[in-house]
Formats: structure tokens, C-alpha cells, sequence
DNA sequence: ATAGGGTTAG
């Protein structure tokens, strides 16, 4: 612990050399200091010659606050509840915003903020309500953002450009595209940030055409930018907007600054998009054409070729990305390597990457490199090593690995017992009881035995229960045409 | 002093 001496009460003297140039001599020392001590040598070099009657002084508190709270936030809190008798907004918002940046005390800012309106002399300003909705967002907290929206508006500051953009951020954030909306639409002048707030909160809320109006309509007075683009890929990658996409990416190249269009971030997303909409030589391309690449282009290529069942490029891409690059793969990486194994049915291979991911890497595995895994062995007809794999795992086995285990059985001959046993497992979880999945895989498997009383059974359950089957849809682009269809959908068989 | 990228995993 750095700081365990307690602040020594301020003891104004009749000496204090009370000039602007000392204030401007120590606020220089500040901007200069990097570390704590330095910083605590400086405050006790303030306390010895300020007094709290100047001017100056909160200002430079205001600053101790700032440059402490980038090392210790505790220091700031004390330093806070020590020393500043009168606080003004400013300092109030300081403390917000140093709360709203950190990782992990975010939900302190809105104390904060709660503890200014408990000030009593102090009244909230238009730089406070950035600070304090950006920690709103992060948390989801939507009834306190809601409330804090009423008192923009009692405040009067409805109008400003900063708070409405939080605004909108904190609605998107939360899943509020109404209240989203209805702030952007209201507001009487917008920024290309309102802009690109607006269009990411309908990414993120998958109304990917909606996003792609707000778009166009953006176009008519602002330039897209990176985080424009960003978004608008995305929509397309979600979509499956191939000819969108192809015209982003010629946009990025013509029209957007040389920062953008080499962005590794902005080229992640050219990346998937082209994955996602299934020109994978295209994806190819462009990767082999980025002059950096991260973790994430790696995983992104990783993914893409291997749901496309390109499973040999999948895995030659891992290759060259842990020879070559000597990049660390993370968790993801992993997902992918061993989806491709999945997908192709290579069982050592698969055990293979799954042993050296834990042991070579130290890469703790989650649900999803289970659920490979256990999904590889059940369809290999490996069921009982899947289910030692199963009984063995420290987490929580979900539906989805019930299920491949159940669907490997109704495959092959297996007891109906154990086919049973996962029926009953899945229904047990929460998700599995709405679900259609659970019961339509048992009775495919009562059926595969003959066992005609019994799907009649698993049939009435389900009317029973209310569960319906909900058909999978997906939308695809033939000729710059987007077709949107159904499971067992066969309008477009012929093409 | 104030707004926006947490990318990739069914």
C-alpha cells in the first residue's frame, strides 16, 4: 500500500506565498509528475504554502484530483473528503469521471453524482451528465439513466449536443431503441457522433436495416467515418449485404482517410463481412493485403473458413498464425480450431488441439470448446467418451450439449434409456423446457425404435406445454438480391 | 474538462 499516512489537516499559515505565479509553478509540477510519491511530495509542498481562500487553490485541488485518480482513486476519495471544504461542479465532475473511466468502480460514479445532489450548494452541469450516463450504459442501468434523463431536462439541457449523444448510447446500450429514437429524433442539432451512436445502437439491437436508412439519411450531411463504417459492416455481415458490403469496402478505400482504411479494426470487419457473406476468397484477399493483423484478424479468418467447412485452410491459417507470427491464440481461436475439427469429424485432432490449448497455452476451457468437443466424440459415435467428458467438465453442461449428445442417439442404435436420460436432462434446464429441440430429437429417437406410442407421447407434451416449433431463418444474396428463408423452405431449391 | 470501437464464438 502506497498511501497509508493520513493526510495531515490543512493548517492555513499567515506566511503562504499566495501568488498566481506559484499556483502556475505547481500546476506545472503536477502536469509533470508520474507517480504517486511524486505526486504526495507535491500536495505536502501545497499544503505548506496555499491556503484554501485563494482562487486558485480549488483549481489546483481539482487538478491533485484528476492526476491522483489516474493512480489510486482511494487517494482521490480521501483527498476529496479531506481537503476541499467548498466544492464546485467542476470537482464534482472530476471525481464522476474518474469513476465513470475505471474498470471496475463505474456504479461509483452514480453515487457520486447522487452525493453532489445531496451537496446542497452545488448544482449539476452539462459536463456532468456525459460522465455519469457513459457509467449508466456500461452498467445497464436504464431506470437510473431514465431518471437522470428527467433531470437533463429540468436542468435544461435538452438540448445539448454531449448529453443527448450519451443519451442515446445509454438507450442503445440498454437495449431501449425507443427511447433511442425518440432522443435522436428530438434533438435539434446532431453531430456525426449522433450519427454513428444512433446507427450502432440498431446494429447492436440486429435492426440491420433500419441501421442502413439512418445511413443513407446520415450521407446527406456528414462523411462516414471509421466508426461508421465499422457499424455499417457489421449490419452487412449480419444481413449477408455481399454488393453493401463490396461498396463499404470501396468507399473505405476511396473516399476514407489512409488511417481508416488500413484501421485493423475496420479491416476485422471487412474480414467477417466477407465471411459472413460467403466470399471467402474475397475475405482471403483482403486479409493477405493488411499490413497488420491482431488476434482478432486470426480468429476471424479462423472462423469464417471453417463454417464454411473449409477445414483445412482453417487449420493452416492456425498454423501460420502460432509458426509464423508466433502469435498467442486465445480462447477464440481455440473455438474455432476445434469447430473446424468438428465440422469435418477429425476426433484426434480434435482431442489433440483441446489437450494443447490447456496445457500449452494455459487456456482455461469454457462451455463452447466443451460443447465442441463433446459434439465431435457424440457424432463420431463416441457417446460414452462424450459423456465422460461431460461428468468430468467443472461447468454447468447447458442444452446445447444435451442435445448433440441426444441427436448423436437418435442417429445410431443406442439404449433408449440413456437417449431418456438427455431427453430428461435437457427439459431440466430452463431454456430446454420452452425449447422444441429437446422433444423433437426424443421423439425421433422413440421413432428410429419403432416406439410409435411413445413420440405420440413426446407430441402431446409438447401441445400440453404450449412449445412450438420455431423455424430457423436465415437471408442470403443471390445477384445482389437478399432472399430471406425459412427451415424446410424449398422457394429457393431451384437456384 | 464533456459524446462513439468491448471486433471474432451460434
Amino acid at each position: 500500500m502506497i498511501l497509508a499516512t493520513p493526510f495531515s489537516p490543512m493548517v492555513p499559515t499567515n506566511n503562504n506565498i499566495q501568488t498566481t505565479t506559484h499556483h502556475h509553478h505547481l500546476l506545472h509540477l503536477l502536469n509533470q509528475c508520474s507517480t504517486i510519491s511524486q505526486l504526495k511530495q507535491i500536495h505536502a509542498h501545497t499544503l505548506r504554502t496555499t491556503t484554501t481562500v485563494h482562487p486558485h487553490t480549488l483549481f489546483l485541488h481539482t487538478r491533485i484530483l484528476h492526476f491522483s485518480s489516474l493512480h489510486d482513486l482511494n487517494y482521490t476519495l480521501r483527498f476529496f473528503n479531506t481537503h476541499i471544504q467548498y466544492p464546485n461542479s467542476f470537482v464534482y465532475n472530476t471525481v464522476i469521471r474518474a469513476f465513470a473511466r475505471s474498470s471496475d468502480r463505474k456504479h461509483e460514479a452514480i453515487l457520486f453524482y447522487l452525493k453532489m445532489l445531496c451537496d446542497g450548494n452545488v448544482v449539476p452541469d452539462k459536463h456532468t451528465f456525459p460522465f455519469v450516463l457513459k457509467a449508466c450504459a456500461y452498467l445497464f442501468a436504464l431506470e437510473e439513466g431514465k431518471q437522470l434523463h428527467a433531470q437533463v431536462v429540468k436542468l435544461g439541457f435538452a438540448s445539448d449536443v454531449y448529453v443527448n449523444n450519451s443519451l442515446i448510447h445509454l438507450y442503445g446500450s440498454c437495449g431501449s431503441l425507443e427511447d433511442a429514437r425518440n432522443v435522436f429524433d428530438e434533438m435539434p442539432e446532431r453531430s456525426v457522433v449522433s450519427w454513428n451512436v444512433m446507427i450502432d445502437a440498431l446494429v447492436q439491437l440486429n435492426e440491420f436495416d433500419e441501421a442502413l436508412v439512418c445511413f443513407r439519411e446520415m450521407q446527406e450531411s456528414f462523411e462516414a467515418d471509421g466508426f461508421a463504417i465499422q457499424s455499417v459492416l457489421r449490419a452487412c455481415a449480419g444481413l449477408g449485404a455481399l454488393s453493401l458490403g463490396m461498396w463499404v469496402h470501396a468507399y473505405v478505400l476511396k473516399k476514407c482517410s489512409p488511417e481508416v482504411a488500413g484501421d485493423v479494426l475496420v479491416n476485422n470487419y471487412l474480414l467477417d463481412m466477407y465471411c459472413k457473406c460467403g466470399s471467402l476468397e474475397t475475405a482471403e484477399f483482403v486479409f493477405e493485403r493488411m499490413v497488420k493483423h491482431d488476434v482478432t484478424s486470426w480468429n476471424t479468418m479462423i472462423h469464417g473458413l471453417a463454417n464454411h467447412g473449409k477445414v483445412v485452410e482453417a487449420l493452416e491459417y492456425f498454423r501460420r498464425m502460432v509458426d509464423e507470427e508466433r502469435l498467442m491464440p486465445n480462447s477464440i481461436t481455440f473455438s474455432g480450431v476445434l469447430s473446424a475439427c468438428r465440422h469435418s469429424g477429425m476426433v484426434d485432432k480434435g482431442r489433440n488441439y483441446f489437450t494443447i490449448m490447456t496445457t500449452h497455452y494455459g487456456i482455461e476451457p469454457v462451455l463452447e470448446h466443451y460443447g465442441c468437443l463433446v459434439d465431435l466424440l457424440a457424432r463420431a459415435g463416441l457417446i460414452s467418451e462424450a459423456l465422460d467428458v461431460v461428468c468430468s467438465m467443472p461447468i454447468k453442461p447447458d442444452v446445447v450439449i444435451w442435445r448433440s449428445i441426444l441427436d448423436a442417439c437418435s442417429k445410431r442404435t443406442v439404449g433408449i434409456e440413456i437417449s431418456e436420460e438427455m431427453a430428461k436432462k435437457i427439459m431440466e434446464t430452463e431454456e430446454g423446457s420452452k425449447l422444441s429441440g429437446g422433444y423433437v430429437l426424443l421423439s425421433r429417437v422413440y421413432a428410429a425404435a419403432r416406439k410409435w406410442d411413445e413420440v405420440g407421447a413426446v407430441r402431446k407434451l409438447m401441445d400440453d406445454k404450449g412449445v412450438a416449433k420455431e423455424p430457423g431463418c436465415s437471408t442470403i444474396e443471390i445477384d445482389g438480391v437478399a432472399h430471406e428463408f425459412f427451415a424446410g423452405d424449398t422457394s429457393l431449391s431451384r437456384i
